[in-house]
DNA sequence: TTGTACGCGTTATCAT
DNA sequence: ATGATAACGCGTACAA
């Protein structure tokens, strides 16, 4: 038996941590069944696992997530890998708290990656952390979650990983998602329904796919009901709070301006209500706006924005568990959750008072 | 010597990654030397170091940070720990921002938890973390950065921890701030240069150090000035918006209601001007309102607020440089960063047009 | 049901 | 300047 290097008493000050031989010690057994009680695998008996579990207490052990990483080469890691430029949205920020809620729940810790998805090395920095860091599984958010060369890489290392709002589900991946084009259809068909005509749209970044579902929808729910597309009614945005400036001003600029704007996400709808109060138009009096996402600034703008929610949080905690619960006996279902219109202030029928 | 367990040949498809023995064996050196060269030791020919390196490129070898962490108790992973509540916020996304960024550039990764700073558990919670993690360093930001029995237990447990935004500098520990008494301070200088009389002040909650020296600053401002501290003037808010709603509709309802409010924070600003449509009140004409901060909401609001922008970012980057330089040569003067006020439409004199 | 012995990939101690 | 070899703490065949 291999001692530990501290004295038989109790913990010194600043002791090192008692390691697995000391709990073995204490409990008067072997070290593989200190293992096992730990790692919770059967054929333990009671009044040993007890004797066990006295003795980690006492000595309040704590297994070496180093060694546990090198010896079974996993660890309690989950990577958070997303694009730089998202940093900034509030969409990121729900996401992960949502993760670290859950990631605490099942005792794992969440490291975050900020990856930029127009470097040509994306492919090579991705396999080399996953093959230096044992993670349980990634998750892989817009627009990385469809880079192809990413999926690949991954698959080949065996990692396993999660993709959150991807552009289209591929077999055998795990995703999480809403059906952003049914949202979008919503959201599209109740402003028609309050009698607008002429809906703007601004579009999410190209390479993202729950964006391009958006447009979808958008462009389904107007067909639906009879009315044109017109291709000067849909501006190019980036999801941030600037695009949604730039394409504001450009929908609103045009001879025959929309009644009613539509924006892929809720910054961009924010910044069309800025633009608004340069255009001298009352909202929604004389134009409507809807975002997307209900993150917090759709609350803090004035008016306040109409939206379309997406259970953000929740999201990432099913993800998360995708991750955790190792052996999941396919419960596919919860993997497309429920999206809901929220109708606020800042839409109304076209001409409203 | 240990041979690797692949074949001889080139890296198979899915092979395990290069191990130090592989490169060693390709080299034609110990590993030792291998470790020596890539830990950027002295004592290595410059012939030798050129065949590791070439080496280490050939089979792409990384070294493995758990065998890293488990042999040197060093590991490349800074922990930051921040308060559950505070997760939704502009400001520790703009933080987490400027620590990836520092992060990359230094070769480490960045394991974020969110801790509740209420859970009487809290300290027993973080030591086990710091124990079993082998952190390089733990990042702390307000409020948990003032809890005195984290700091002890850090203390006790040896990991190097920076704080950020302190409420008050404690000898021999490494923290980051600006001055936020003297940028409050001068904030309200500035609304009384205006002309404002009656100004109010929404603070942040007791527990943060910095909104704590907010206040300070507001006070001393007045005091300078000459004017009276109204106490019903002062507002308890808790830096999230719908607190912000709050203290702003008591700050509006007084008979005799201020010409200006400021916040000690952005989110509580553009939550005053929400209110102050509901009051019917114009922004600047009848109420100046200022946020602190410069976070993104202080743009996408109308009128943009104006604020006083600290460096959130760069505090970050400062902060992760304090734990991945390990000898640091004190340079201390680098560590009190500067603000800047930003004057943008929501203020103006009082009475204005 | 429980225990022994070895390997995981690195760093570090001491030689040389 | 370089190398052989012992830790580091844990999981796990394999044995009992």
């Amino acid at each position: 038996m291999k001692p530990s290097r501290t004295t038989p008493g109790e913990s010194a000050e600043t002791a090192k941590p008692a390691n697995i031989y000391d709990v073995a010690k204490r409990a008067n057994v072997s070290i593989k069944t200190v293992s096992r009680v730990v790692n919770r695998l059967p054929n333990v008996g009671e009044e040993t696992r007890a004797r066990v579990l006295e003795a980690v207490e006492a000595l309040s052990y704590r297994p070496n997530p180093f060694a546990r990483g090198l010896a079974s080469e996993q660890s309690f890691l989950i990577g958070l890998l997303c694009d730089v430029p998202a940093a900034g949205s509030g969409y990121i920020a729900a996401l992960q708290t949502g993760m670290l809620s859950r990631c605490r729940k099942d005792g794992f810790h969440l490291i975050v990656e900020s990856l930029d998805g127009e470097n040509p090395k994306l492919v090579q920095e991705v396999q080399a952390l996953v093959a230096t860091s044992n993670l349980r599984g990634v998750i892989l958010t817009s627009p990385l979650c469809d880079v192809r060369g990413l999926i690949d890489a991954l698959k080949a290392s065996r990692t396993s990983f999660v993709r959150i709002a991807p552009e289209k589900p591929l077999p055998g991946l795990f995703d999480v998602r809403i059906d952003d084009r049914k949202a979008a259809y919503d959201m599209t068909a109740y402003l028609i329904g309050l009698g607008h005509r002429r809906i703007g749209f601004i579009k999410g970044p190209h390479d993202h796919g729950d964006a391009n579902a958006r447009l979808d929808g958008y462009r389904g729910a107007l067909a639906q009901a009879g009315l044109p597309i017109i291709e000067e009614l849909v501006a190019q945005g980036q999801f941030t709070y600037q695009s949604g400036l730039d394409a504001g001003e450009q929908l609103l600029s045009l001879k025959k301006r929309p009644t009613a704007i539509f924006a892929a996400n809720d910054d961009m709808a924010a910044a069309v209500l800025a633009n608004s109060q340069r255009f001298n138009l009352k909202i929604p009096q004389q134009l409507s706006v809807a975002g997307f996402d209900d993150s917090l600034v759709a609350q803090v703008v004035w008016p306040r924005l109409t939206t379309c929610r997406q259970p953000i949080e929740e999201m990432a905690k099913v993800a998360v568990s995708i991750l955790t619960q190792k052996p999941s006996k396919d419960s596919v279902s919860e993997r497309l959750l429920d999206h809901e219109l929220v109708v606020r202030e800042s839409t109304a029928p076209p001409g409203a008072l």
